[in-house]
RNA sequence: GGGCGCUUAGCUCAGUUGGUUAGAGCAUCUGCCUUACAAGCAGAGGGUCAUAGGUUCGAGUCCUAUAGCGCCCACCA
């Protein structure tokens, strides 16, 4: 028998081992129609955070629904390298031992990072086991795995055999912290305060000066020009001259461009094409020459003359006391301006002149702008709005950056010698080829991860089978990322979408709505909540908390109440476990009306919840069970079956509703659902693989649904009339038709019946075809007057605005006839309880 | 600059294709230890659905504009 309280840490206890030891999570090799979901791999930088929790619950939740629904599921699990966050991560680390990462040799320090993979692999999987997780591990992948790492090179060569690789000089975005390129997704902008530092640009042989402003000042050292817009009539008169390049003291041309904005700041921009892009297109146009001032350790080259080696900032704060020095500074005018960080490092980034790998974007882009358009072939995002990101995306998309100056990834397919480069699946044969020492974007694996982990480039029966996955879970914050390269890799390598659909959630905020954060300290570890409420209640309340899309303020009071969502299961499934312990089987059964209305609203309830699972509206259909639950089968069905629980039929029902419940709670709540479920008489299988419950129309009993009903809200007008009254057992109740009161009288409590009309205070309460007066010897309350008075009120102003609707010609012929049919039996209705509460 | 989302009860959120008196949880008030559950039960109060227009017989829902909050993309000498 169950306890009187619900003990999540009792309940949780080795039921996941037993799932694992009876391989549920694996595919079932029986079923035919095949669902997939890869999972999103988690970086093996740290512990799991709220979000993924969110993530993952959602997608346990739609495989286990499919897999009870006779799917062959797969929910594969992985993890991904994450190249910068790791190897940032490893270094931190050795350097806590003393050593200097970059001392060691590229295997050796590997060595380390593989460690370090190995050791975050177990903290997550052991997250992924407290949360229920139903992940397929004999399919288990790492996106540096070999096979893994056999599609990437695969993908690259065949990219690069087709022009969508190529290599190139571009100003890319630099981390000289991390010492690496970056792809744009990877650089966030932050509004930091800084300043525009207005120079002195004297014109060549003049006295004359232009006045240029820069936030970046120590960039000068590599300007080669200074540009004004043709159309600039201030800056006419010095059109083909020279200006003086502050501190080097060189000439450098002033030359002409539209990039030159009249309406910005004084109109003259310096020009620096080593190291910004704007400046780089410009001095393309012009034939500038390129000239780095700046290292890519953040340090001032050789060219920044008495400046070399010293950091950038320094060097900023050296450079503007020798300008002010020199009178070359004009004015400090403070800004608060947005500039490029590194999402990784956190470092300012550096745009670089650099040699890096690039994918050609737009035929790849376009490819899927084209398979958007059809709609057996698209991506489906749910909800449809997302779409116009990855969409948008596609449409302005540049050049993708793949290159890193890492050692923790995919090695770049390239070997050069002398100045060949060969681009291929292997090493060349021959003697003195050496491999380009960079690894790829960890988004490049990434994007491959929907077939790569089905076992793709070779044709797998998994690929053949769950390739296009069913669906992808992720939150909108991923999109550009991610979605939109697995989009437009699973186009171009296997001809097909890589998903179904993508379903997306929102970002999990603090209560506040602010996002969760390190130096907010507002971080919740689910790991934390799982001890405290139990990984049902937080899986429950994470998938039904908010609509697809959502943020979520993570409330933990609106936790704890799932929590007692649960122990109300608990204890309405103990009562229902204590009363069918002598059950007996019967397939046909001796329906009360009481049992046909539950069965047609238990029918009701898995049409509805099967609806919205269906739709991913996790939401919806959690809060259709739940609202079962705590409506009609606790509040009503089992304080009725309270006196018929001799009764083998209400056995029956209440053995039938709870495993329903059961089932289709289950894949919000694993651990308690299999617990209760095990306990009940008849039962043999595991509730993981048992089947969903089907609506079964034979079970819709309509008119016995009504009169219950009317039942229910019969009762619930005696109760407010008895405590608005504030009586007691004392009164004598009468009914006044021949209903059958049975079940009310027992229900209800009534003791004195009469069948007098007394003289003393009453009150007539009909509803439907229930009419009883109650006789009392107190005055009528104030209270109970007022609130009559209230309720007649009411009831004046709604038939006369339904009188008027239906005396509206427009509304009777233009609405539908069953809506006019339905607004006159209301009326009639209402106009009759309103005679009768006149009559009290 | 371009785009997206949100604004509904004190708080957190639902609200399907327009159609009864707009729902739930938490919180509040009243009464109950009724033998599944007091982490509970019964009952109640609480909303001019951000604002202003429009379409419609009918708008929380569709259209237009405005405001506040949040986000994405681009640019930022």
């Amino acid at each position: 028998m169950l306890d009187k309280k619900y003990d999540h840490l009792m309940v949780e206890q080795g039921k996941y081992e037993n799932w694992l030891k009876n391989n549920y999570f694996e595919p079932n090799k029986e079923a035919k129609e095949p669902f997939c979901i890869v999972i999103p791999p988690p970086n093996v930088t740290g512990k799991l955070h709220i979000g993924h929790a969110w993530d993952t619950s959602i997608q346990d939740t739609i495989i286990r629904y499919k897999r009870m629904q006779g799917f062959k599921t797969l929910w594969l699990p992985g993890m991904d390298h994450a190249g910068i966050a790791t190897q940032a991560k490893v270094d931190a680390r050795l350097k806590e031992k003393g050593i200097n990462p970059r001392s060691l040799t590229r295997d050796a320090w590997l060595k380390y990072a593989w460690d370090w993979k190995e050791e975050y692999a177990q903290n997550i999987h052991e997250q992924w086991a407290k949360l229920g997780l139903s992940l397929a591990y004999s399919k288990e992948r790492f996106t540096l795995d070999e096979g893994l790492s056999q599609a990437v090179r695969k993908v690259f060569v065949d990219l690069y055999n087709k022009g969508l690789i190529y290599q190139g000089e571009r100003i890319i975005n630099w981390d000289p912290v991390a010492m690496t390129a970056l792809s744009n997704e990877e650089v966030i902008y932050k509004d930091i305060p800084g300043a525009f530092y207005h120079l002195k640009y004297q014109i060549e042989d003049s006295e004359e000066y232009l006045d240029v402003a820069t936030t970046r000042p120590e960039t000068l050292f590599g300007d080669t020009a200074v540009a004004v817009n043709p159309n600039d009539e201030r800056y006419k008169k010095y059109h083909g001259k020279n200006v003086i390049l502050p501190i080097l003291n060189k000439p450098i041309p002033i030359i002409l461009d539209d990039h030159a904005d009249m309406e910005k700041g004084t109109g003259c921009v310096k020009i620096t094409p080593y190291h910004d892009p704007n400046d780089y297109e410009v001095g393309k146009r012009h034939n500038l020459k390129a000239i780095k001032c700046i290292n890519l350790d953040g340090t001032m080259s050789d060219t920044a003359l008495g400046y070399e080696g010293l950091d950038r900032f320094i060097a900023r704060e050296k450079l503007l006391t020798d300008l002010k020095a020199q009178g070359l500074l004009l004015e400090v005018e403070q800004i608060t301006h947005n500039a490029p960080f590194s999402e990784r490092s956190g470092v300012l980034i550096e745009p670089i002149l650099s040699k890096q790998w690039f994918v050609k974007m737009r035929p790849l882009a376009d490819h899927v702008l084209e398979n958007q358009k059809q709609k057996d072939k698209k991506v489906n995002f749910v909800p449809k709005r997302f779409e116009k990101i990855m969409n948008h995306w596609m449409e302005i998309t540049y050049d993708w950056c793949i290159s890193r100056q890492l050692w923790w990834g995919h090695r770049i397919p390239a070997w050069y010698k002398d100045n060949q480069v060969y681009v291929g699946l292997e090493a060349p044969k021959e003697e003195g080829w050496i491999q380009d020492p960079d690894v790829l974007d960890t988004w490049f694996s990434s994007a491959l991860w929907p077939f790569s982990t089905l076992g793709w480039p070779n044709l797998t029966e998994d690929l053949k089978t769950y390739y296009p996955n069913n669906c992808l879970v992720t939150g909108y914050d991923i999109i550009p990322f991610w979605v939109n390269r697995m989009t437009f890799q699973g186009l171009e390598f296997l001809g097909e979408r890589p998903f179904k659909y993508c379903l997306i959630h929102g970002l999990i905020r603090d209560k506040l709505g602010r996002k969760m954060s390190k130096s907010l300290g507002n971080g919740i570890d689910p790991i934390e909540m799982c001890d405290k409420y139990g990984a049902d209640a937080l899986r429950f309340y994470l998938t039904t908390a908010v609509s697809n899309g959502m943020d979520l303020k993570f409330d933990e009071e609106n936790l704890a109440s799932t929590w007692n969502f649960i122990n109300k299961l608990w204890n309405a499934s103990r009562f229902v476990l204590m009363n069918i312990e002598d059950i007996k089987l019967t397939p046909k059964l001796e329906l009360k009306d009481i049992d046909k209305w539950l069965l047609t609203r238990f029918n009701e309830t898995i049409k509805n919840v099967t609806k919205y699972m269906d739709k991913f509206e996790l939401n919806n259909a959690g809060n259709e069970i739940y609202n079962f639950i705590y409506n009609d089968f606790c509040d009503n069905y089992i304080e009725f079956a309270k006196f018929s629980l001799n009764d083998n039929t209400t056995k029956n029902v209440l053995r039938t509703v709870l495993i329903g419940i059961l089932k289709m709670l289950h894949p919000f709540m694993p651990y308690v659902t299999d617990e209760i479920y095990s306990k009940i008489p008849y039962i043999d299988t595991n509730i993981m693989i048992s089947s969903y419950p089907i609506y079964n129309k034979k079970e819709i009993f309509k008119e016995e649904e009504k009169d219950i009903a009317d039942m229910i809200e019969f009762i619930r007008i005696y109760r407010k009339t008895y405590q608005e009254n504030h009586l007691d057992k004392s009164i004598q109740v009468k009914f006044n038709n021949s209903s059958n009161y049975e079940l009310l009288k027992k229900l209800l409590k009534i003791t004195n019946i009469t069948e007098e009309t007394l003289n003393i205070t009453s009150y007539n309460i009909n509803y439907a075809k229930y009419d009883i007066t109650i006789y009392y010897e107190k005055e009528v309350t104030k209270e109970s007057r007022e609130a009559q008075e209230k309720e007649i009120d009411a009831l004046k102003a709604s038939i006369m605005k339904r009188e008027n609707l239906l005396a509206n010609a427009n509304f009777t012929s233009k609405a539908p006839a069953a809506l006019v049919e339905q607004e006159k039996s209301k009326l009639a209705l209402e106009k009759e309880k309103l005679q009768k509460l006149q009559e009290n």
